[in-house]
DNA sequence: AAGTGGTCTAGACCACTCC
DNA sequence: GAGTGGTCTAGACCACTTG
């Protein structure tokens, strides 16, 4: 058994896939466990892999079908709301929390503040086309933007709120990069199915002087969502 | 069951790893299953996920154990020698397969080259402290560059090798970004075990005058890798 | 030879969607 | 209610590492 079951299910999958077509419908999984000669778990194993790389999409009691290639957000400093519609696509947003909490010893670091200092918890989906793709979290310092939740709306543009109402400008960031696992509330505001490899981008923004202004946690579905760097020489 | 049986698992899991600390050893699945109160299954997706995550490291027939934090690259248009050294860490790369092949049409395109041409293929994988981290396959034009083969180490920088000895000038770049399960051929090369997440990069260097260099394909391990791209307002 | 993680089976029940 | 994907069990065998 050089090549576990599992994975030649998943090629003679893909044969299928790209037989039916974007949005085509697969057989049950009992049907094509029995149709393969293989045991459910076998074949869920490879659907798995296939959602995972964005080939499928499974909806519990409906089926699985064929999924729309990922789409590419630029990994720069700009507006969600403008990415995604110069490509085409319809951004959305909506509010999951806006709280003001305590800073921990981390965050508090971060944002260049005292611990235990007051900051702005704004956790927000994001959306392309009416589907959820992102969880974004923005920590920022309330003494900082003492003014933010009489100006800013909460489903607009944070970058846009910050440059135009508030004046601030915008410096160099770090983001950083990783693969995760979903937690299963993560999962679910994500409408995603559980243990799916996501996308986390850790983000530290500052000023033109070097003032931290925000640190953003998003975490972008795997399976629907890809991301375009430019290299600069 | 709000909450999935292995995600209680790992949660309690994340405890055990705590207390074990860096390089401990957790006891055989076997064993949790049957201390947790659950079967080996769930057991194992709980491992399974943070492995994912990078917190637990499994090696068959020896155990599983606490990982080491993951390592953080640089996404940019660095040498991955220098981006390792200046982390501490001791680089190392081993040439899988050094051939030349004809161009299809998507790798043709993108070295603005004829179908069929023939490219460099260059694969090789990529160590850090002696651990398989990444998979680096890259593509570049034979009548562009007909000295490499002799002017090359290939188990040395590329980058270096290009801007130096032919005077290359480098340009603009870009960087794609997303996560793929790995085939089993490129988890063994990557001493991985399968089905685990990685990070995909595609990147599509030019020189000064917007002409193609090469295409680079790297595929790196999610669980021991992570990256940092700098933002430039 | 013993013990470990890796793969796979057969079968059960749950949660959700649609008719 | 019927059918779908999602979770979980108990048990088996394989592949690998170490003594």
């Amino acid at each position: 058994m050089s090549e576990p079951l599992h994975f030649v299910v998943k090629t003679r999958l893909v044969e299928v896939i790209e037989r039916l077509g974007e949005g085509g419908a697969l057989p049950p999984e009992r049907v094509l466990a029995k149709d393969f000669g293989v045991s459910r778990w076998t074949m869920r194993q490879a659907i798995r892999e296939l959602i995972a790389d964005g080939r499928l999409r499974a909806r519990q009691g409906q089926g699985t079908f064929v999924a729309t290639p990922k789409l590419v957000q630029p990994l720069a400093l700009v507006s969600y709301t403008e990415a995604l519609r110069a490509q085409g696509h319809t951004p959305a947003r909506e509010v999951v929390k806006f709280e003001e909490i305590a800073a921990d010893d981390v965050l508090a670091e971060q944002l260049a503040i005292a611990s235990g200092d007051r900051v702005y918890e704004l956790e927000r989906v994001l959306f392309a086309d009416g589907q959820p793709i992102g969880l974004e979290t923005t920590y920022m310092s309330v003494q900082r933007f003492p003014t933010l939740r009489e100006v800013l709306d909460p489903t607009g543009s944070l970058y846009r709120c910050l440059t135009g109402q508030l004046g601030v400008r915008f410096g160099e960031g770090e983001e950083l990069v990783e693969t995760v696992i979903a937690t299963p509330r993560e999962a679910e505001l994500l409408k995603a199915t559980q243990s799916l490899p996501m996308l986390l981008l850790h983000r530290n923004t500052r000023d033109a002087d070097g003032h931290p202004i925000e640190v953003v946690r998003s975490l972008y579905r795997g399976d629907r969502v890809g991301f375009r760097a430019t290299l600069r020489p």
